[in-house]
RNA sequence: GCGGGUGUAGUUCAGUGGUAGAACGUCAGCUUCCCAAGCUGAAUAUUGUGGGUCCGAUUCCCAUCACCCGCUCCA
């Protein structure tokens, strides 16, 4: 039957991540802490692994790439020169009769633009955590906690440039928290105070300093947005819930030459949101922690002299040529293309994809009919609700599109059974049926059988996986077989996350590892004591194989290495 | 920050002005040679937090915190 996607999979996850030791709130106990998460044992090694297989591919996977690891705490000078004191910084209005809030320069006049009516006085917004160096709060020791990694790599420019022997085209990679101080975080981990970033400068030559046959920075922009598109569906994200999106001249920030945002849809509410955004950063960043800059270049790039850098951030182009004078070499300040991403807006979307329910079984007609009586005396209530409702269609809770989106999708349901138990309990879960007793009733009846008769399965690609093998035993009551599955998991654990489990039978323990995303389940049996091979049961398609305990570590690579798309996977379940 | 909603066991949810139940999950033992089987037993909730009304509050009121939805903002 076919994997099924609720439309509540962000709440389903959400519980799943406390149930089973992914996400927690953060200071839990103390009431918690507002839009901050922590990350579980299972959490950190999917966090772990998505940061990984990030820097495999943008830095171990290229020739043209080197990392770096800088502070969180920086002189406050670099967010003076940076633009984030000014920009962080935006007074805002609040409209008293329609609530809205505007910032104060995009509002003429003193009345809203909306509804005319009168505006607050402006208020300061710093998006910025301030704090302190040094043991006296005054004013002379505050700076910020970063709200973006990149500045680290741009004051270290120099430093990079001349301890790594790099030409240009290079790039440096970092991974690390930022902090902002949002107006507005919310959607579990998605918008959060305190977040993780995996962003990458990428500096290249200026278009007139080109040569022949080099890439401008306009079609490395490219290269790098098809790069990172390409890395997201590798891992597993299907492409049709993945998508670039140009953004509008108004919008671009006032250093970007372009911008394209990779967004993916996330379930529910959510929607279509930002998990990386590629930009063309120019000259910008350079030229603005650089000293001596000569007047033109700031007036183009709108830009305050800098009287406290010591270094002016240029690199010396020994090979350039001037095609006039003929004269050799050239110091000019790098273009700059940045691939920004969260990673962990990254790892809650490869959550969210992963995410699957299925129905293994049907259930017997018997069990079924106490289903279909439940379904149709709701049905018959929602029928009554619905001609309540379009008499008052403003104030009506549920509102009569969903109780017609209730109705046409709990009878499609009704005449999919016994099959569809799934859908059945989606029905019953959409916006608006918590307040329908008698769908409330129809979704407990449902609940005992989806219990029995489903799984959900997080098909997490491998490289992904928190656990990479679980090995399992048959019977836990035979010496033999779980002394040998003990010894399977020692074997394996030199090189993959692999752990033991003997806690239930074995369906409980296959349904386990499922929940997590284990995508091997190593399975010692009786035949196993005579010929030393255990099968290897697929996650995903829960078929079987045997394999030479030997040969596991060999099975297991080249399975991880040669793992299908999704999609290929479903056609050849 | 504004408006609306929610807050009861690990999770999902019942329930009541007289100090809380279920299902699943978890743990232990028995049993079981392949997909949440069965049996026996166990642990887990000062009903988010603080205050008020009341003889008595988880239930009513107020405040606060957190989460969700919608604005606003945003990389």
């Amino acid at each position: 039957m076919q994997p099924y996607k609720p439309d509540n999979t962000f709440d389903k996850l959400v519980s799943l991540c406390k149930r089973r030791g992914f996400v927690f709130q953060s200071s839990e106990i103390y009431g918690g802490v507002g839009s901050t998460w922590d990350y579980g044992p299972l959490g950190v090694e999917l966090k772990n692994n998505v940061i990984r297989a990030w820097w495999r591919a943008v830095v171990y996977d290229r020739d043209d790439m080197d990392g770096l690891d800088s502070a969180i705490l920086m002189n406050r000078l670099v967010w003076q020169y940076s633009g984030h004191e000014a920009t962080f910084t935006d007074p805002l209005v609040d409209c008293k009769s329609c609530k809205k809030r505007f910032r104060a320069d995009h509002v003429t006049g003193p009345r809203c633009p909306e509804c005319g009516g009168e505006l607050t006085a402006p208020r300061m917004f710093n998006g910025m955590f301030r704090t302190h160096v040094g043991p006296v709060e005054d004013e002379s020791g505050l700076t910020y906690l970063r709200p973006e990694t990149a500045q680290g790599i741009f004051v270290n420019f120099l430093n990079i440039l001349q301890s790594s022997r790099r030409k240009l085209p290079f790039g440096v990679a970092q991974v690390g928290k930022a902090f902002r101080n949002e107006i507005t975080p919310g959607n579990f981990t998605f918008r959060t105070r305190e977040f993780e970033q995996m962003e990458i400068e990428y500096f290249c030559k200026p278009p007139r300093f080109l040569k022949e046959g080099e890439k401008s920075d306009e079609q490395l922009h490219e290269e790098w947005l098809q790069a990172r598109f390409r890395w997201y569906v590798g891992l597993g994200i299907d492409p049709a819930r993945l998508r670039q999106r140009e953004q509008e001249p108004k919008e671009l920030a006032h250093y970007a030459k372009r911008t394209v945002d990779i967004e993916y849809l996330f379930p529910g509410s959510l929607g279509w949101s930002e998990i990386e955004g590629v930009a063309n950063r120019q000259d910008y960043d350079l030229t603005a922690h650089s000293r001596d800059v000569p007047d033109d270049a700031l007036a183009r790039l709108k830009l305050a002299r800098n009287g406290h850098s010591t270094e002016k951030l240029e690199y010396y182009d020994e090979s350039y040529a001037d095609p006039q004078t003929g004269k050799k070499g050239a110091k000019y300040v790098p273009f700059v293309i940045e691939p920004s991403a969260g990673a962990t807006r990254a790892t809650l979307a490869f959550l969210c994809e992963a995410y699957w329910e299925e129905q293994l079984s049907a259930p017997a007609e018997e069990a079924v009919a106490p289903l279909r009586e439940a379904a149709a005396a709701a049905l018959r209530n929602i029928a009554k609700r619905i001609a309540e409702a379009e008499k008052r269609p403003a104030e009506a809770v549920p509102t009569p599109e969903q109780l017609r989106a209730i109705e046409s999708a709990l009878a499609a349901a009704v005449a999919g059974l016994p099959d569809s138990l799934l859908s059945f309990d989606g029905a019953c879960g959409l916006p608006g049926a918590d307040r329908l007793d008698l769908v409330k009733k129809a979704r407990a009846a449902c609940a005992r059988l989806c219990d029995e008769h489903t799984r959900v399965v997080l098909r997490l690609h491998p490289a992904l996986a928190p656990v990479t093998a679980a090995v399992l035993p048959l019977k836990k009551n035979e010496p033999a077989i779980v002394e040998t599955a003990q010894r399977v998991k020692k074997l394996l654990q030199a090189d993959f996350r692999a752990v033991y489990d003997d806690t239930a039978g074995i369906g409980k323990l296959y349904r386990r590892q499922d929940e997590i995303g284990t995508p091997f389940c190593l399975t010692v049996d009786f035949q196993t004591l005579q010929d030393g091979t255990v099968t290897v049961r697929d996650r995903d398609t829960m078929s079987q194989q045997r394999c030479a305990i030997d040969g596991l570590a060999g099975l297991l690579r080249s399975r991880i290495a040669g793992w299908p798309a999704p999609a290929v996977r479903q056609e050849n379940a």
